[in-house]
DNA sequence: AAGGCGGGGGG
DNA sequence: CCCCCAGCCTT
């Protein structure tokens, strides 16, 4: 056994204690079967924990099996996953379990995972390793973060090729017997000690191993391009009534708020409007200037793409924030 | 390779 | 305010 070869052994022991020691008791990690371990690892895809584990328990209480989540209505897909965000995967993760229903069986590899919808490189690996023990690294940010660290890898995170190299070089510091706990130790490891901006190196257990911590430059990795401003972006929401009802529409499947109920953006210009409230909504690529205007149809006006429905109840339809916002501020939830 | 896509919590 | 989070898909 060279010495390589015990250097990375030793690796694998220190994060395998650490985990059963000091990992998360996160409530998925008490399930085996796959399709648990899948719809966690969707709802936490740019989603802290905190925020999705509540939506993972309503999916789980709501859709017990993968086959309850196939046959479900994507309204009611749709609905539950409201206020997340990212709402392809809602709509990939329905059309993921369709599939897989259809296919008979859970795809049992990275390589098949990854043709799904919705299920990417990252995704993949975790559920082959979690799932089915395949001996795979599983890389999301904080993967990047820890491994860059560990090596001291100064190359831009951004780049595929960089990838490419981080996989590599993390392979053998799974445990071949428990390639899953491997991966979930190192997000875990990032979420709670290898943290982006104060890492608490003192308490790491990789710390014997880590380049940069030997350097004293944890902080300078990883590296990353530079991101750019959100644009800013003028939005008009009209609120429109025709006696107690309010016009909403269902956005199209491409592009912002994909498949969610919305006040129209348009309005016939016969329509007399009244400023109303406005709001702020910050995204990642947006900075958006919301302008809700509210007008009145009169009563039998139609609009071949609206539906009038009773504000009181618009909160049970897949709606996104603002919309939300705009409910509550006007005490219709 | 770059850009679109949500929302929220923590420093 | 700024950061970035168990990323993926399209162009």
């Amino acid at each position: 056994m060279n010495e390589t070869t015990t250097w990375n052994i030793d690796i694998q022991t220190a994060l395998i204690e650490w985990f059963d020691r000091s990992a998360r008791t996160l409530p998925w990690r008490s399930y085996s079967n796959p399709y648990a371990i899948w719809l966690s690892e969707v709802i936490l895809q740019q989603t802290r924990v905190a925020q999705g584990r509540a939506y993972w328990e309503k999916f789980m209480t709501e859709f017990p099996t993968l086959q309850s989540l196939a046959e479900a209505p994507s309204e009611k897909v749709m609905g539950l996953w409201a206020g997340l965000g990212y709402y392809s995967r809602a709509r990939n993760l329905h059309a993921t379990a369709k599939i897989i229903a259809e296919l008979g069986d859970f795809p049992n590899n990275a390589k098949d995972l990854q043709s799904l919808p919705g299920i990417g490189p990252y995704t993949a690996a975790a559920i082959a390793s979690i799932a089915f023990k395949q001996v795979i690294p599983a890389l999301d940010g904080n993967a990047f973060r820890v491994y860059t660290r560990l090596f001291a890898l100064a190359d831009c995170i951004d780049l595929p090729s960089t990838q490419k190299i981080i996989a590599h070089k993390s392979l053998p510091l799974l445990d071949p017997l428990r390639p899953g706990d491997s991966n979930q130790a190192i997000m875990d490891l990032g979420a709670q000690i290898c943290t982006p901006t104060q890492p608490k190196c003192i308490d790491c257990p990789l710390a014997f191993a880590c380049e940069a911590f030997r350097r004293g430059t944890q902080t300078d990795f990883p590296m990353k391009k530079s991101k750019k401003v959100a644009k800013q972006v003028s939005m008009t929401l009209h609120v429109i009534m025709r006696k107690d009802k309010i016009a909403v529409i269902k956005r199209p499947s491409k592009g912002i708020w994909g498949d969610l109920w919305c006040f129209p953006e348009e309005l016939p210009e016969t329509i007399p409007v009244i400023e109303g409230l406005r709001k702020r909504h910050l995204l990642t690529h947006l900075d958006l200037d919301v302008h809700f205007p509210e007008s009145h149809a009169p009563s039998l006006w139609i609009e071949p793409q609206w539906e009038w429905v009773d504000p009181n109840v618009l909160q049970h339809r897949a709606i996104p924030v603002p919309i939300r916002w705009w409910l509550e501020e006007k005490n219709y939830i």
